[in-house]
DNA sequence: ATAATTTGTAACTATAATGGTTACAAATGA
DNA sequence: TCATTTGTAACCATTATAGTTACAAATTAT
């Protein structure tokens, strides 16, 4: 129940990016917003861009921009850039000559699949622009 | 997005005790479920017992035992049980001179709450004794 | 062309969380 | 009185992460 920040530093990015849409905005700029080092922002930003939601240019006077308008990127894609590891972490070895622990895991795996189902499809309902409006108001 | 097994290994021994109702369990006999040190499992006990979920007696004889009836722990019991750090975690120092640094924190928390609670709903939608009845079909 | 800028990425360090382990006092029952 | 078991502190190893330095490659501006 740990806590990365990549999933939170990510919407905040994104939604600066909204913010400033006729701009492309360095990781520079952006991590003074985020208050970091770039290279933590190039990181973040790079499972953003593999996963189509921004666009950068190397080079003079490049930088990154959103690939869609903020109301088409909704929260759930954003979560999926980043969701190698389950949220509800599973322990590892259970003993198999133990009945509970022969399978104990396969229903841990149900009950957690749809705790996390729950989670994404409320994050579905929210989109980048959502958040951006409610700092705006 | 990580991964502490406390909430799992929780669940499995909750599950473990509500399959042997009439005994006490100690331990060593639960860490050997699990397949980890007995010390990790008081560990793990000694925040259950603080929410009420199970009893322990010290001493030659002792152990461990449920304190409810199987089908009164919801999930959402034990979870909240370990819930100190948040789920989804937040960045910690957006710089506040930016407009959308200064207000980003409590728009993710209202995101994230909203989140984190439909995964509570969920989890209260399931019971140790549900577990035990899936694992045992 | 050349220089300046910016991404892209590897490599390293520091820090924190976690699981595992040892050790031992306190409690309890046989 | 002794054996057993919880309760807990202390420590170590491992892992994940954020932060940092460094530099090549790409791109634009002059």
């Amino acid at each position: 129940m740990n806590t990365n920040q990549q999933f939170s530093i990510s919407i905040h990015i994104l939604t600066l990016l909204a913010a400033m849409p006729e701009q492309l905005l360095t990781s520079e700029q952006i991590a003074a917003s985020v208050n970091t080092n770039p290279v933590v922002i190039r990181r973040v930003m790079g499972h953003l861009r593999a996963h189509g939601l921004v666009e950068s240019r190397p080079g003079a006077s490049g930088g990154w921009k959103l690939s869609r308008a903020p109301e088409q990127i909704h929260l759930c894609s954003v979560y999926d850039a980043f969701s190698h590891t389950d949220l509800l972490g599973m322990h590892r070895h259970p003993n198999t000559n133990c009945p509970i622990g022969a399978k104990i895991t396969p229903a841990l795996e149900k009950v957690f699949g749809q705790a996390e189902k729950a989670m994404h499809e409320t994050l579905s309902g929210f989109t980048v622009k959502d958040v951006l409006e409610e700092i705006q108001s």
